[in-house]
Formats: structure tokens, C-alpha cells, sequence
DNA sequence: TCAAAAGTGTTCATTCTACACCCATGG
DNA sequence: CCATGGGTGTAGAATGAACACTTTTGA
């Protein structure tokens, strides 16, 4: 087959995680903005937000672009997910999907423009969707999840220096259970991935806690496939 | 972004791993076949079996198709592992791959038509290949060696059925470590993904080990993100 | 001095690991 | 009967969950 015979596009889709409270109760859950889709299939249904990716940008660089363009939002953490690349049915045109996940700051999310065509949502209580983003989003929520208990991603959520308690709080709100405060502490301690700074947070009514960051070499980029070692630089594969 | 404006080929490759006794040792351990490059950049080079997605065949069809037209293999598992999308800089044009990976049985391992342009090589013991794909291959065995522990792919790599001898040197060859068959067993056995036949194999100079099989309902086949729960029908991402 | 969260200590259950030991077969 | 791997038992270490208890602050 030569190369130049394809009609295949690629799009870039994102799944965006924030970490807000709920209306209800006030305690922290994970919230996705989702767009509305102008045109069919999947007419005015929320979907992922996305677009093509360009010619002279890599799918990274193209997930960066497009988030930015429709929710406005930078994220702190971004990785790959899935490539989607079933024969489309739906339409004439085939199109093969490359699938981001995307964390953001509180202070950041709330910079997302919010109208009539960009909305959050709970993770856990979303509408349906178009196309298969529901699975898809629970394929995220189920990454995030499983990376959460054996990475630092939580990091993301978080400012340059925060209490055990605000950590504590990410994962809760993210794994969606309680966590022992007491082994939680020590499970962290002993991962040896903080390290304890000479600032206590005064204030509130009770013993100040001592603030902490992430120890110094730990780079929160996910490289791919290329940074789960520590090998050098990026290059194009054939 | 108008997606006809895009000027992208998108490829396939695949890391296929099939285990072999290392000459000197006797001992099975993993091996990889790769094809000789014909064309520039890095002609001659040995590189992963690949080529082009047809317009109207999903990703996992093309990966299938490049993989039995380059090597004639036929794999029991065959599983997405990433996509690379960096901007091309030592050709013109500007290429995105999606690189799976595979396993075979011994059997069909054999089958291979090893020439002057295919050949197998050890996976721990690797010539510089083209691109990044001594990258690829690190992540592929990091993926394949990560997976083994929680997940029931060692199959791919056996019969119907199995003693625990062999679905222990699977793993012990695979890990590149020994394993404990007492603690082994156990485990296996409190995982409870195997149930026992009503057959030994006689022959041996030794007490004859009983034959086990997976239990039924356990598909090998990888979804995807489609098959990490127990989700419908796949359908196609915008 | 009291409430509340920070932080420490301890106990119990579960799992992992190493290894001793018996079993069944072919030669 | 002996060598060999199949298969079982068990003691100690490591890990993890549950929870009592002490510490330090603001009010």
C-alpha cells in the first residue's frame, strides 16, 4: 500500500480532570468540562473536547492546542491514553482518534470559560455522551485511579508545597474513600518521595501542619513510553 | 482546522514476542523478530515489522495484516501500546505510528520464515535499531513483564492446557528471574483463574504433574479501554 | 480548658518468603 | 531403592488496616 492512497484524519481528544467541590455536600470530586458538539453526528450532545491535529505539531503538542483553544485551560499534567482507530460508520470519512488525559489545578480550572458550549461535569454523574466518550472516560477515571496509587500524579492538584492533609484530601477525593489519616502519613513518609520543609501553616484552630514538597529530580511530565527510564531525548518512529 | 488540509500517514508496527530457548544456556527467554529496512532513513537497519493502516481497517486489523505480510505470524494477543506522533525530522513527510505489540506460542513462533531480511534476536540483547525502536522494544518488555503480574497473559505463550511447571517457566522467562514453585502454586491457585483436569502427564522420571487449563468466561483478547470493564459494543470516536 | 486536627504508637490480620518435608513415578 | 520433580506444611518477616493516644494550636 502506498502511503500517499490514505484518507485517514487524526483528531485529539482530552479528558480533562479537576478537582472540585460538589454543590451538595462541599467535599472535592473530579469534574470534566465537556463541549458541545455544532455539527453531526452527535448534534448538540456534549462531547470530549478536541480537534485535528496539524501538520508541523506532535499529538502532544496538538492535545495542548486544542484544550487551550476550547476550554482555555493549561493543564499541569498531560498523557496519552488510547488511540481509537475503528472503522467510522457513522460518517463517510475515516477518523482516527488519539485520546489525552489532562490534569488541572483548582486555580486553573476556574479560569475555564463556562457558556453555553463548555459546561462541567462530575465524573461519576455524566450525561450521555457522544460517540463511545463515556466509555472512554471511564477508561480515564480507571488510569488516573490505578496511577494514583503507584505515582505522584496527585501532585498536579496541588501548589509547590501543601499539608499531608491536602494530599490526603486529593486522594480522597480522586480514589472516592476515606483514607486513615495516621497510615496514610507513614505510607507517604515511607515512599520517601517528600520531603518536609521548615514552614508550618498557623491559622486554623488546632496544631499547624508542616508544609511539604515533592523531592528535586522527580520531573512531573509524563514522557511516554521514553520517560518510564531514564533515557534521553525524543525522536520519530517510522 | 480543516482536516483535508492535513498531510499525515499513519503507520503501524508491532513488538512480537515469542519465547526461545537461548542457545548457550538452554534456558527460554523472550525473542523479537525484526525486518531489515529496504528504503532511507536507516536502510539496512533492523527495524520493527510495520506498514501502513488501510482506509478501511481498524488499527488492531493493520497491525494483524503488517504482521502476517512481514513475518507470516499469527499472534494470541495482540495489544495496543502507544502512539507516536512526534514531527518527522529526517524525512519530509510527516508520519504518526501506532505500535502494538504481540504475543506468539512456540509453535507459532517456528513458523516464521527467517531470511535475510527477517531475523530473531534476543530481547535483552538487541543491535542498534532504526528510530527509537530500542526505546519501543524497552517499553514493550516493561509493559509485557509489568502486565504478567496481574493480568493472565502468560497464556498467550501456552496450549489449552498446562502444567504448573510450565506456566511457572513462562513467568520465570519472561521475568528473567526464579521462581519459587511452592509460593507459586499458591498463588496461582488462590488467584483462582485455573481449574484443574482430571489428566497428568506420565512419562517423566518423577511424580506426574497434573494438567490445568484457564477457566472458561476469560476471553485472552485485549479491548482496549472497551474491554477493562465489562462494556457493550464498540463504537467508533470522533 | 476545650475542640480539632497534627502527629505517634501499638495491635492484629493478611500476605510474602524461605525452606523443610512428604509423595509418586521411572529407572 | 534412588533420583527427580510434584505437591504440602509451616515459621518468620513484611506489609497493611484499625484505632488508642499524645501534642499543639486558636478561641
Amino acid at each position: 500500500m502506498q502511503k500517499n492512497e490514505q484518507r485517514i484524519s487524526l483528531a485529539v481528544s482530552t479528558v480533562i480532570f479537576a478537582l472540585r467541590p460538589i454543590p451538595e455536600s462541599g467535599q472535592s470530586a473530579l469534574w470534566i468540562p465537556l463541549v458541545r458538539r455544532t455539527r453531526e453526528p452527535f448534534a448538540r450532545q456534549w462531547a470530549l473536547p478536541g480537534g485535528w491535529a496539524g501538520n508541523d505539531e506532535s499529538l502532544t503538542d496538538a492535545a495542548a492546542r486544542n484544550l487551550l483553544a476550547t476550554t482555555a485551560l493549561e493543564p499541569a499534567y498531560l498523557e496519552q491514553l488510547y488511540a481509537f482507530g475503528d472503522v467510522e460508520r457513522s460518517v463517510s470519512s475515516r477518523v482516527v482518534s488519539i485520546i489525552y488525559w489532562a490534569l488541572v489545578r483548582q486555580e486553573e480550572a476556574e479560569r475555564a470559560t463556562e457558556n453555553e458550549n463548555v459546561r462541567w461535569f462530575a465524573a461519576d454523574n455524566l450525561p450521555e455522551l457522544a460517540f463511545d466518550h463515556n466509555v472512554i472516560i471511564d477508561y480515564a477515571l480507571w488510569r488516573l485511579r490505578t496511577k494514583m496509587e503507584y505515582s505522584r500524579i496527585a501532585r498536579a492538584f496541588l501548589g509547590e508545597t501543601f499539608t499531608l492533609s491536602e494530599l490526603r484530601l486529593v486522594h480522597e477525593a480522586v480514589l472516592q474513600r476515606q483514607l486513615d489519616p495516621a497510615n496514610f502519613r507513614r505510607q507517604i513518609e515511607n515512599s520517601g518521595s517528600l520531603v518536609p520543609t521548615d514552614y508550618v501553616v498557623s491559622g486554623g484552630r488546632h496544631r499547624p501542619p508542616r508544609l511539604y514538597r515533592y523531592d528535586e529530580g522527580v520531573e512531573l511530565v509524563d514522557n511516554g513510553p521514553l520517560g518510564h527510564k531514564k533515557t534521553g531525548s525524543t525522536r520519530v518512529i517510522d
